[in-house]
RNA sequence: GUGUUCGUAGCUCAGCUGGAUAGAGCAACGGCCUUCUAAGCCGUGGGUCGGGGGUUCGAAUCCCUUCGAGCACGCCA
């Protein structure tokens, strides 16, 4: 199905060229001056110079062949030369109910469908995920399932960091306070224990101390370097320790994203790739691309369009132990192998954008990647508090995930029961944590994906919890008002089915209408530019037009069936349309609220 | 220092490939619930689009310059 903006774009061509001019200047747009017309077209005063004519006579022969139009009921020109533009409401309802009787409301499916990854950058095992950890899972998610959605084929991997000094770091805390474990016994040969030696709470209070530990001694943190290169060189003991801790971390995580509605279609990490390393770093030496610089083994990735300076991208450190750039070049190798993908999407903080860029020119010039492979990087901002600083808790330190929603929860469920006060409702209080749930959920991913991900943005928690205006809640609480109508409609014992919306009958119906035709503009942008934020402006919008048309319009008790019903399934697609956009932003509409 | 992102209303943000009077939300003020959920709707006030040049019939948008902020810049990830 043809976006709205196209078909009346080809109409606006057959005009120009039938007035002898250029079709390419019969481009339409939306208008932005919404009180004077609803779309507009500037191709006349484009056109001026090229015809050597007034651009207000070139829109105004344009508009005499317009007069007998089937898709435009007003068109004017006016000074210097704007074409002005309101559809016809028969055009504009033929268009929704053709969308209603489509797969995916019109929007196409691709013809060239995608292989694409996403690499969701992921969290260090052994460490609790942080706010820090919920941009890329929020904004990933939405991306999977755009993509998905438009008829791509999408392998989300949440990419675990379980290779690097974190890992030695806990090793060398364990090993500190439990001397005499099996795992630390070079001469131990035997099988070592199926249990775990430590809980994840444990694990949860080792690495901090680690960390804190090693940043004041010399010592402590030249010992977890060396236990960081005998796991990765696979000493059995350190080996079998490592695989502990990413397997009591995994089951944590897991529950910890199934909160944020969050999936994976691959649990690797980076020591999934260990086998493959010392093959590809052999390769990159061979093929001449590696050389040994200050002890270390790099690879130049400078070019000679460059305006700065590019680092090369390092493949092992002078003590020969891999580095982040190791693992993500092998794991391209490995996604090439066994996937060949079309694209591979990065998400990962703005911060890390120079290291990307150094692992996606070495991936090129090594032959890792061929050319008809993308390899894109999303940078996204930094979350931060109302102080402009990235968000911390109260007393300064770093907001687990889990503390953040359950703030969230918290302060939703005291709304909810605010409101059933003030209305005089009683409380289910199993319905009211579950509708709380929803709505939190709601309101921080909204409010998260609906900033371009590449800028910070502040999450302010009374905002997000006041649930006024451009928010998830109201997003959902214009989806309850629909269904509740819809529900009220049924239990008259009407169907919803073989209903066909009619001509608008007043302007806010038209607007409305107008709103929920850019549909499958809006989900083509927000696939192209990997872009969430626009759908949910669209949602907003949307969510605007049917609120003033719903304070409006009585619809129930409206005695013309034939309005009627053309209004119910005007709001059935409406529910239709919110409710997918909604799924593809990674949340979901409660019943009440 | 080099590079990069950004600077729009008191606050948080939109503004599509340059187009007619720069838009929302919050906050402030004033209306609207015996009638489909008032977590809503309608209205009022509030802006030299950081400053200065330039390109153009026309600039928040493109170019240059300047001021200011964030971020990154080989052995962390």
């Amino acid at each position: 199905m043809k976006k709205l903006l196209d078909l009346i774009s080809e109409e606006m061509k057959k005009a120009f060229e039938a007035a002898g001019y250029d079709g390419e200047l019969g481009k339409v747009t939306l208008s932005n001056r919404p009180d004077l017309c609803e779309f507009q077209c500037n191709g006349a005063m484009a056109g001026a110079k090229k015809y050597h004519k007034a651009p207000l006579m070139i829109a105004q022969e344009v508009a005499e062949k317009l007069t007998d139009s089937d898709v435009f009921g007003e068109v004017s020109a006016v000074a210097p030369g704007f074409l002005n533009l309101k559809l016809k409401e028969s055009f504009v309802k033929d268009y929704l109910n053709e969308m209603r009787e489509s797969d995916k409301f019109g929007l196409p499916t691709p013809v060239n469908p995608e292989k694409i990854i996403i690499d969701y950058g992921g969290p260090n095992v052994a460490k609790p995920l942080h706010v820090g950890h919920l941009r890329s899972a929020i904004i990933g998610e939405s991306i999977k399932r755009i993509c998905r959605y438009a008829g791509h084929e999408v392998i989300g991997d949440v990419h675990l960091g379980d290779w690097g000094l974190q890992m030695g770091l806990v090793m060398t805390e364990l090993r500190k306070r439990h001397p005499d474990m099996v795992y630390f016994d070079d001469s131990y040969e035997g099988e070592y224990p199926v249990e775990a030696p430590f809980t994840i709470s444990e694990l949860e209070e080792i690495y901090p101390t680690a960390s804190a530990k090693s940043k004041e001694d010399e010592a402590y943190k030249a010992e977890a370097m060396e236990a960081t290169y005998k796991f990765q060189n696979g000493v059995r003991g350190y080996w079998a320790l490592g695989e502990h801790i990413i397997h009591v971390s995994i089951p944590d995580l897991k529950r910890n994203y199934d909160n944020l509605n969050v999936e994976f279609d691959l649990w690797k990490g980076e020591s999934d790739v260990r086998d493959i390393m010392p093959a590809m770093v052999e390769d990159m030496k061979k093929g001449g691309y590696a050389y040994e610089s200050d002890g270390a083994l790099v690879v130049d990735v400078k070019e000679e369009t460059d305006t700065k300076e590019i680092p090369p991208c390092m493949i092992l450190k002078s003590d020969g132990a891999s580095l982040y750039n190791t693992t993500d070049l092998a794991t391209i190798k490995d996604r090439m192998d066994q996937y060949r993908p079309n694209k591979i999407i990065y998400l990962a903080d703005k911060r890390q954008e120079l290291h990307f860029e150094q692992v996606f020119r070495c991936a090129r010039k090594t032959g890792l990647v061929n050319e008809d492979t993308e390899l894109i990087y999303i940078g996204f901002g930094t979350m931060n508090g109302r102080d402009g600083k990235p968000f911390k808790t109260r007393d300064g330190g770093v907001m687990r995930l889990e503390n953040l929603i359950c703030e969230i929860n918290e302060e939703m469920i005291r709304k909810i029961h605010e409101n059933a006060e003030t209305k005089g409702y009683e409380v289910d209080e199993e319905q009211a944590a579950e509708t709380a749930r929803i709505v939190g959920l709601a309101a921080i991913k909204y409010g998260d994906l609906s900033n371009q991900a590449a800028k910070d943005y502040i999450f302010d928690m009374d905002r997000f919890t006041s649930f006024e205006g451009d928010t998830g809640p109201y997003i959902l609480y214009t989806i309850v008002r629909i269904k509740s109508i819809l529900n009220k409609y049924r239990e008259q014992g009407k169907e919803l089915t073989d209903l066909v919306i009619k001509e608008a009958v007043n302007d806010s119906e038209k607007s409305f209408m107008l709103e929920l035709a850019k549909y499958n503009a809006t989900m083509e942008a927000a696939c192209e530019e990997t872009a969430p934020h626009r759908i949910c402006a669209y949602i907003y919008d949307l969510a605007n037009a049917f609120n003033h048309f719903y304070h409006e319009t009585k619809i129930l008790t409206e005695e013309d069936e034939q309005k009627k019903e053309s209004w119910i399934a005007l709001l059935a697609l409406t529910r239709d349309v919110l409710e997918v956009c909604i799924d593809l932003l990674g949340f979901s509409a409660p019943e009440r609220m």
